[in-house]
DNA sequence: CTTGAAATAATTTGATCATATTTTGGCAGC
DNA sequence: GCTGCCAAAATATGATCAAATTATTTCAAG
């Protein structure tokens, strides 16, 4: 059961086309909140940020365009969407749709070692908040979520819902960077006890009141 | 001033770009399985099918595999994904989370004049099904759920709902491939009940039956 | 003379293509 | 079965054309 070691120590780790590496670039930077909601950004002018062609940034921003995470203004610019109270139930309702089920699915198959990798998660997000450290507050936070539903072993809810984070990440970076890291409860530490017991019903209702906590911040931080 | 003609027909209001037309032409086609699940495609032979360039076609394939619609193969492939039992279980699971409530919501908004259009569907539809029209079965159908769904003024929730339909349909179409259009229960006529009536619960129980019924039959057909 | 709006020029941006480069799968030869 | 070569496919660049936005000019009215 110990880890084999492999023997490819070749350090070439495969080379990501670059359209690829764009994307998984601005994937990230809208994640956590690096664009702010509704600022234009061009394709040209992202070409001579990145200093690659046109031809991948056009690919790149394709696909983020189709996964909701950036929009087309009709006039000439692309901006990460601004939410509006309509969008935010929808997404409300989906995340309360999907993630329950992924935890539920998480806790069948946590082993005590994925528990303890998530609990450390936790502490390290707790720490930020204490420090009032947002933007590793929103990334550790993200981890936290994406290892859980990564547990699930379910490759489409799971795309499914790391679409839904693309969504509404950015305004969350604004209501962190409007109110700090106070006042931001969630229900990790009832996930993280369903989980060690296996209970797949506790993981999912504790997973719906931290959805339902984590909207509500973001719908009071905006409207 | 010479020659100025500033009025404008407005007979052709939008020029669509090529990237946009090659991705609405193969995405129509894979919704409804004109593209075999597994059978390979290649960037270079869709170039010369369409009588593009290849760049329109890059953006294309790579918005459509970002909504899952295509797959990367590893090797040099691209193709329809091929759904295993997991993957029927996942859709099933997303599809019921999410069409009952849109659902729900289309029967609070319809009015008697939609209820109108979306029976003169059905109708249409089961006539397909008498006549065993497969082709006009998979349209009809499509039609009235995208119909159905757009009633419920919620576009984060339709276009979520809109690639899981791109993820079974070529599934949909092998299955009536092999058995024709016999034994294709649905449970329309209640959903329409429940619409005539603005019965939101009502419409949802119809819609989780429909959806259930509907996802069996692709699991009993690809199993 | 100033101001404001309309028309026009200039710049920027997006879309597409042709072409060069890189990578990969297949296959001949051993 | 393995290795190295070849062809084909994918990737990426820069050029070109078209469209739109911005800046500038012009003209007329107060």
């Amino acid at each position: 059961m110990a880890g084999q070691i492999s023997l490819k120590p070749m350090a070439e780790p495969v080379r990501l086309p670059a359209h690829e590496l764009v994307y998984r670039q601005l994937r990230d930077q809208i994640l956590f909140g690096e664009f702010e909601p509704g600022q234009p950004v061009t394709i040209q002018g992202l070409t001579e940020a990145l200093g690659v062609g046109m031809t991948p940034v056009r690919e790149a921003l394709r696909r983020l365009t189709a996964e909701g995470a950036l929009e087309f203004l009709g006039n000439r610019r692309i901006a990460v969407p601004v939410l509006d109270a309509q969008a935010i139930e929808e997404l409300s309702i989906a995340r309360k749709a999907l993630e329950p089920e992924l935890a539920r699915r998480a806790a069948y198959r946590a082993t005590p070692h994925d528990v303890v990798r998530l609990v450390e998660i936790d502490q390290r997000l707790d720490a930020a908040i204490r420090r009032g450290d947002v933007q590793r507050y929103l990334v550790e936070n993200h981890s936290f979520h994406a290892d859980l539903n990564a547990l699930a072993q379910a490759p489409i809810l799971t795309e499914m819902v790391d679409r839904l984070w693309l969504r509404f990440g950015p305004s969350l970076r604004v209501v962190c960077g409007q109110f700090g890291t106070r006042n931001l409860p969630d229900r990790h530490k009832d996930v993280l006890a369903a989980l060690g017991s296996n209970d797949g019903e506790a993981a999912a209702d504790a997973m719906v009141g931290d959805v339902a906590q984590g909207m509500e911040q973001i719908r009071q931080g905006l409207i």
